[in-house]
DNA sequence: GCCAACGTTGGC
DNA sequence: GCCAACGTTGGC
């Protein structure tokens, strides 16, 4: 089983939305980054995801999903009055893809970027780099290790 | 709202 | 293939 991060603005879709959905489960849509779908595609059904809030106050892990459906074509690309329209994307090449993620976890501690920024053991994580951009990640088992126990100790 | 860092686009 | 211009991400 492998671990991954992604993230989503609140304000468009929040772990709270999922926790709404039905069954608990969406699309992860909406990617277009080359590297980020390239990951989406590497994911496979029972791999864990670490749900983070971007853009939030604080920007913190809030929880975890669980990897449902594998890649498929992302069709909303090829909705032209849809947000995330590619008029690149065809039937034939969609170009980019989406994975089924169901909420495994609201955290009932949230774990802020700043917190995780003090951690040794997540020197190396990815959303730490400077510059960091991308929305879907690869996690080690430590690193998710790390913060799932962060978001178990009482404040 | 600002702006640094980054990815993409397009002229050459 | 280079690189400047541009748009986006996302922390602050």
């Amino acid at each position: 089983m492998q671990h991954w991060l992604i993230k989503s603005e609140p304000e468009t879709f929040s772990i709270h939305d999922l926790a709404r959905a039905a069954r608990k489960t969406t699309a992860w849509d909406g990617v277009r980054n080359y590297q980020a779908r390239n990951y989406l595609r590497a994911m496979a059904v029972g791999d864990r995801c670490l749900f983070y809030h971007s853009n939030a106050a604080p920007p913190a892990v809030v929880g975890v999903v669980d990897v449902v459906g594998g890649a498929r074509p992302d069709l909303t690309a090829l909705d032209p009055r849809g947000p995330y329209h590619d008029p690149r994307a065809t039937d034939a090449d969609p170009i980019w893809s989406v994975v089924d993620v169901r909420l495994v976890e609201i955290f009932a501690r949230a774990v802020p970027l700043d917190e995780l920024r003090g951690v040794k053991a997540l020197a190396k994580m990815e959303l730490l780099r400077t510059g960091s951009r991308l929305s879907v990640q690869p996690v080690t088992a430590a690193e998710f290790r790390t913060i799932e126990a962060r978001a178990r100790r009482t404040p």
